[in-house]
DNA sequence: ATTATAGTTGAATATCCATTCAATTGTCAA
DNA sequence: TTGACAATTGAATGGATATTCAACTATAAT
């Protein structure tokens, strides 16, 4: 491994651990994607989107209704969950549905619930 | 419920599906505490963090030559998992040492490793 | 064909945020 | 107490992105 690391401002604490873990590392491109894949439920609207059709299909004029937002603005977001493959939708005559995409999704929401509201009680100690 | 949710340019499509889901939002500070959750993995920077410290404690500079990445920046990061609370330190002597704050950081990065692989191979077909 | 409704889209704006740079703090050793 | 190293910090910059607005597409009904 040598000192080509040395590109940083950095001496080298712990080699050993430092290469132990670099043996360990995961790749880099699916690094990139798990962070672009915690990037989707980031915003307030999205995982508002993914809480309000947690149980069942809505038409995008559900959704705003519910998120008291403009279609344009939910049909954005809509679109970015999309294209993540967090989201299906089909079209029925001028309508189109959203739901999730499959119970990973609603598994990851479910686990950060659990992980913030166990927090919030946390802190009323 | 009314016409008061009349603020957004829609008209109602499906009330009684909206009236139900309404019931069983949960509380906009919870969502809000899960977006940040999220926001805090979602840049490539920071999951690159969770991942070298998943097996144990690394002081700011082992990361920083891992990541291939300036003591700053690393750090500036550094500090954004911690008023997250997904991580913790200690300092010993000159150096400071991050690890994962709790069990439930791995477990929903495991999680979404898992996801993204999987999806990963579904591409290949 | 025309009209109305559901939804999408692109450009523009405004905000947010990651990295850089320079200065600073904290700790140890001489 | 001076110097050296680990790490943090604040301000500045540049890039990313959420919402708005207006125009557009798609479908159904008359």
């Amino acid at each position: 491994m040598g000192k080509s690391e040395m590109i940083c401002d950095c001496d080298i604490i712990h080699q050993d651990a430092v290469n132990d873990v670099r043996e360990k590392m995961l790749d880099e491109s699916i690094l990139l994607d798990m962070a672009d894949f915690y990037k989707a439920l980031s915003d307030s609207t999205r995982i508002k989107i993914i809480d309000v059709i947690r149980e069942g299909e809505l038409c995008v004029c559900d959704i705003s209704v519910l998120l008291n937002m403009t279609k344009s603005s939910v049909s954005h977001q809509l679109k970015n969950l999309r294209e993540m493959n967090l989201i299906k939708c089909r079209r029925q005559g001028k309508e189109i549905y959203y739901s999730l995409a499959d119970e990973h999704v609603l598994e990851v929401f479910d686990i950060c619930k659990i992980h913030v509201m166990e927090r919030n009680n946390e802190e009323k100690d």
